[in-house]
Parts: C-alpha cells; structure tokens; sequence
DNA sequence: AATGAATGAGAGTTCATTCAT
DNA sequence: AATGAATGAACTCTCATTCAT
C-alpha cells in the first residue's frame, strides 16, 4: 500500500516535472518566434517527448499558453505583492514594481507584453470570464489601488485620472521598447528603470525634487 | 482617342478605388483578428471580390501587409512632419506628433503596435533592409532629433540618456494600452493626450512648473 | 462594296498572321518550357496582345497546342513527302527523310517529341479519332510503305518484322538523345545523320550477314 | 525489450512497406497521367491514406518523383551490372544491357524516358549536382566505356564517333516507340530486343562491309 | 475586334489533434 | 502512460478561361 502511495507520489512528481519542462520550453520558443510559427512538434522534440505527451498534459495549444501566462502573471502578481510590502511610500512602492519587472522578469514580462498585444491572441485575455482576464485585471487594479493611495497620501497628482495614470505606467513596464536600449550595452536593467522611474514620478508628483540619478 | 484614355483613366480609378478598399479591409480584419487568424480568403469575402482579385492587386499575402504598413508609416511621417513644423518648442513639437497620433490615427498606430510586437511578424519590421525597417527607422529618429534639440536648448533634462527618452516616449505612444481608457468613454482623446503629456514632459522638463491642466 | 471586301481581306490577312505569330512564339516558348510551365499569360505577352486575344484563335490551350503540332505534322508530312519524290531506291528515301529532320526541321521535331513522349499530353496524340493521331499515323504508315517497298526490291532484310524496323527509325529520329551531341559541337547535323544511317542501315540493309535470328 | 524492438521493427516494415506502395502507386499514376496531371491528392485517394501521410514520407512532390527516379535508375544501373558481368564480349554485354532494359524492366524505363523527355521536369535531371543528373550519366558512361572498349577490341566499328553510338544505343532503349509494337502482341519483349540487337548491331560491327563515311 | 480585370477550381503544403498500439 | 503515424481541414497561391467594356 505504501509502496504504491509512493510510487503514485514519485509518478505525480515526475508528472509535474514533466509539467514544468513543457512550459519552460514552450515559453522559450514562444518567445523567439510567436504564436503561430511555434509547433507541438517543435516543442515536443524539445522537451524530448512525443507530440502526444504534451496533449496528456494539456489538451490544446491554446490551453497550453494560457496555461503559461496564467502561471506568469500569477507569479508576477506575487512577486509585486512581495515588492510592495516592503516599502512604506506609494511611489516606492511603484518604483519596486517597475523594478521587480525590469530585473530577472523581463523575459516573461517582455513574452506576456507581446502575446497580450498580438491581435491574433488577444482573445485570450480579453474575453471575460477567460482566467487570464481576471489575473491581468488583479494586476491593474493593484497599480490602481497604489495610484489612489497616492493621490490621498498627497504624493500624487490628483488632477490626473488614475485610469491615465494607470496606463501610461502599464506602458512603461512595455519590454519591447526597451528591449533596443538593454541590447545596445550602454546601459543596464536597474539604470533604465531609475530613469524611467525619473521620468515618471517627475511627472506624477506633486512637487518637484527628484531623486538624484547616480 | 479621348475616350480610350478617358477608359484608361476610369479603369486606372476604379483600380485604385478598390486597391484601397482591400487595403481598408485588411486592416480592418487584421486589427481585430491578427496576421494569422486573417485569411486571404476573408478579406476577399469581405471585400466582394475574387480570392485571385486579391493576387491582381498584391504579389503575397505578406506584400499586402506590408504595403498597409508601409502606407500608414508614411503617412504617419507625413503627418508628423507637418504636425512639428507648425510648433517652434520642441516639447510643443513631441506634443504635437503625441496628439497628432491619438486624434484620428489612433486606429493604424494601434495596428501598428499590434504588429510590431507580434513576434511571428517581427521579421517584416526588423530585417534590415526592408521598407518598413528603414521607416519606422526614420520616425524614431525624428524623436531622437527632437529630444537632442530639447536638450540643447535647455529644455530637456540632459542627465537621461537620449535612448531612455525616446523608448520611454515610444512608448506612450502605444495605443494599446489606452484603447481601455478612451474606450470607456470618460476621457477623450485630447484629454488623453494632454495628460501623457503632463506625465511624461513634467519628468523630462529642466523646471519643475508646468502647464496647468485644465 | 469593293472596299469592304478588301478591307475584309487585309483584316484577314492580319488576323492570319497574327496566327502565325501566335503558333510561333508558343512553339518556342513549349520548347524553352514544357506545356505546363508556358501559360497564356506569357504567350500573350511575347506575342504583344491581350489574353484574351488568343481565345479569339483558339479556343483553348490545349486546341493552341494541337494546331501546332498539327501544322508542323502537316509540313513534316509534306517535306518527306517532296524529300522522298526526289530519290529512287528505298534506303535514299529513308535517308532524305533522316536527313530533312535534322537539317532545319529538327527544332520543330524536337517539340515534338518531346511532347508526345510527354505522358501529361500523351491523350493529344494517342486518343482515336484525334486529328494529329491521324497525322502521325499517316507519317508511320509512310516509314513503313517504304521499308516494305525496300523488302520487295530487296534493299532490306525481310526477316524483321517492319513493325520494329519501323519503330527503330522512329526512335533514330527522336531529336532529345542527340541533343547533347549536336551541343557538344564536336559534330554537325549533317555528319550525325550520316552516322545514323550508317548505323541503321548497316544494319539492316541485306548485303550483310549477320547473326541468324532463331 | 524485445517486445519493444520487435514494435519497432514491425513498424518500420509497415513504414517500408506503405512507402513502397506510395512509390509503386505514383509510379503508375505518372505513368498514366504525366506529372502535372498527377496529383497528391490522387496519390493519396489511391494508395489509401490521407494527403497528409505521403508527406510523412517524401517532403515535397518532386522529392517523390526523384525518389520513384532515383530508385529506378539505381536498380537499373545494378541490373546493368549484373547484366555486364556475366558476358565476356563487348557486344554481348550491351545485347544484355538491351535485354535487362526490356524484360521486366521496360515499365519503368518508361516512365524514366517519359519523364526525361518531358520539358517540364527536364531540371530534375540536368540540374548539375542532382543525384538523378550523376546517377544517369554514371549509366551513359557505362554504355561509353563498353563502346570504347569494343572500338580496341575490333568488334565495333572505330570510324564512328562513341558518342554517336551512344546516342544511338540510347535511342533505342526508348521504350515509347516500341510501345506499340509490344501491345500489338505479334512480337515479344525478347523477340524485340534480339531484333533491335540485329539492326545496332549490325550497323557498328566492324565485319560488314559498308559506304564509306566521306 | 481587342482588351485585361475578374474569376474560382484546384494545386501543394502545413499542423493541431486523434487514437491504435 | 507514452507514442508517433495518420488525419484532414485550412491555408496560400496559380492560371486557364470568361466577359463587360
């Protein structure tokens, strides 16, 4: 009885390792080449299984990205929440978020910007009800939340609409448009997002002194 | 004689006249639906003529996409030419091509957007040496020129690398992530405008007073 | 009245010999291309008219085709029939009509047989009642009268059957295999048909004794 | 495990066996229809699969065709071999040559002839580098060398150019001509070749007396 | 009579999904 | 559970033919 429990377990392991490996690569190619040049063939030769493997894990391309981004944004949410609660200022608390993205979550976020803007997948997150819907709609109404929190702690503007407000820093966290600027060497993550911080809050504050950029 | 080329001149019309209703159409369809999920055969349908029609007019699919680029670019770099010469500030130029995108061009650049960050459709943007590459090429350089400008005269802060100004106004301009907010009818586009430029200007102007919101 | 007819008649001068320069460039370009590579289009173009000008002579492509291969039977037909009035024993027959093929005529033969090995076209020549069945069966039954004549007079060996004598001539004829020889330049057309008939008739020609046939 | 290996190699006998049937099917449909009338999808309908398992099997159409060629003229050129072998005159070995071609054979040499012949395809044989392009001249030279060979042995006739009996030979392997003959059925393959042995054969030997080639 | 834009059937090819093994 | 051969719908693109002008 034991035994078969623990096999069960060991089987269930290695089934989420399994699980796990596919994600990864699909999320890898996916990111290289988009949605409709990637293959269940090519991810399966990549994960090392057969193309009916990956449907005993997920039962359809489609599922299998949602599946990635669903994972993606839950823990992006997560790793926000921790940035967050670390600070005591609303735009520190901002400033973490942009950090949090532009430093060891780029490559996910720069995938889950890309897919989200691609009009051939953009179905996926906006029909209501849809799981990614409601993850991204969490995540915005986090930067919401702070954005309003601001407003009343008097750090910032409130004669900008939050919703403005809102987009214009959900713009910011757009990998895509910086993806030139962290290739071209001169600069790195952190430095970027201490200027695009600057840019910002220089523009959201109330007053007018900034941080120093180093 | 004359009525041959009046024939000529006709036929010549109607041939333009429909190149640009399938241009509209596929725009349009490839707004909604992306690169992929858009069939040749849909946009025929839709146009009322004959999937061959469609060939009379573009070699390939991937030709008629991008001539749809290509025009709208170079519209765009018309438009904001225009748009920049009429200011003497160049923050009222940036504003200008700012506001020049979202009244009335909002629906190609957002296209526009959708593609550019569609990794399946990267290729088409990024090849060097294609017509799209070199425009859009031109009209981030027009940025750059104008941020440089800015700095020169002493409106701009020159402690933010000129790079991070232009990819942080790039991004900006991205409609994408406004479609929600114009979309929910509480703000138009003016507004809209004016306010990216309040955040965005209040960070990159030397001095801290800025243009009250009305 | 006089005027109308001989505007009738210059028209239909033109109009044949807008044929002719029809059948002529198509000809050409099925040599260069092979029927399935030379579309109307190119024809057309070549010819300098309209598409739809050449359904005004033929009613299809595959009728254009026929009226080609017809027209260069009929004048095939024709020059064998004036080489072979012109000689008196039944080997110089043969050999003029060797020799009227490649010398001028080899281009034209060269279609054809390219064609009618050609299985895509084979029904053109193979189906009864087809017109250039009839033509290349009257060519045959003229290579054959000939060799039976040269058994009567004893010029040929009567213990072949003439079907195969027959056949072999035909094979000599097929214009593809000497090709390369001819293109080499190492030898001429009128050497190669010395050589042939050399071959061919040293072979079959009575003088000579041979293996018995058991 | 040996269950295992002996899934896979009764699988792999299956893979063989279906690709055999696709090679013999489109083998028959070529022959009947040429290649441009010969579709994958008949193919399909044919051999019994859908249109998609042919591809399992050859990436492209032409990848098929040269696969159908390249085995057929491997065999051939093995068959010649052997053929060679087991005679010890020049003469003979080329009578075998002439007999392997014919008994057995002849259906597929055909189809070679067909082909080879065809404008269309003529780039699959004559693009330099092609495996079909060496593989035929390896045959054509086989032939040169036999000829060359009986030229200093005194069996053939030295005044006529080896390349001119090769065509020649060549010439009469062309199975199309011979066509007829075979089906009328007053004469069989073996009878044919023995035949056309005859009138080659006759013609080159050196023991005939024969005009002089001015 | 001449045009050439329009047609649409049909081609080769791809790939997400299924299912017998 | 895992496989991968098989499927077939859907795709892009071609071109002989038609017909309004």
């Amino acid at each position: 009885m034991q035994t078969k429990r623990a096999t069960r377990t060991l089987k269930e392991k290695q089934r989420q390792e399994r699980e796990e490996l596919i994600l990864q690569v699909t999320e890898d190619v996916l990111r290289a080449k988009g949605y409709h040049e990637t293959s269940i063939d090519e991810i399966a030769t990549r994960v090392g299984v057969a193309k009916g493997t990956i449907y005993l894990h997920f039962p359809s391309k489609e599922d299998l990205v949602v599946a990635i981004f669903s994972r993606d944004i839950q823990r992006f949410l997560q790793g926000v929440d921790e940035a967050i609660a670390l600070q005591t200022s609303n735009r520190a608390r901002l400033e973490a978020v942009l950090y949090f993205l532009y430093s060891g979550f780029s490559k996910r976020a720069q995938l889950l910007y890309a897919m989200y803007n691609n009009a051939d997948l953009r179905k996926l997150f906006t029909e209501k009800g849809s799981k990614l819907y409601d993850l991204w709609e969490e995540f915005a109404v986090r930067i919401s939340m702070l954005l309003d929190a601001g407003k009343v702690s008097g750090e910032f503007d409130d004669t900008i609409p939050t919703c403005v407000m809102q987009s214009a820093f959900l713009s910011l966290l757009s990998p895509r448009s910086y993806e030139r600027v962290l290739l071209s060497g001169q600069i790195n993550a952190e430095e970027l997002v201490q200027y695009l911080a600057h840019i910002y809050f220089g523009g959201i504050a109330t007053h007018c002194e900034r941080r120093a950029i180093p």
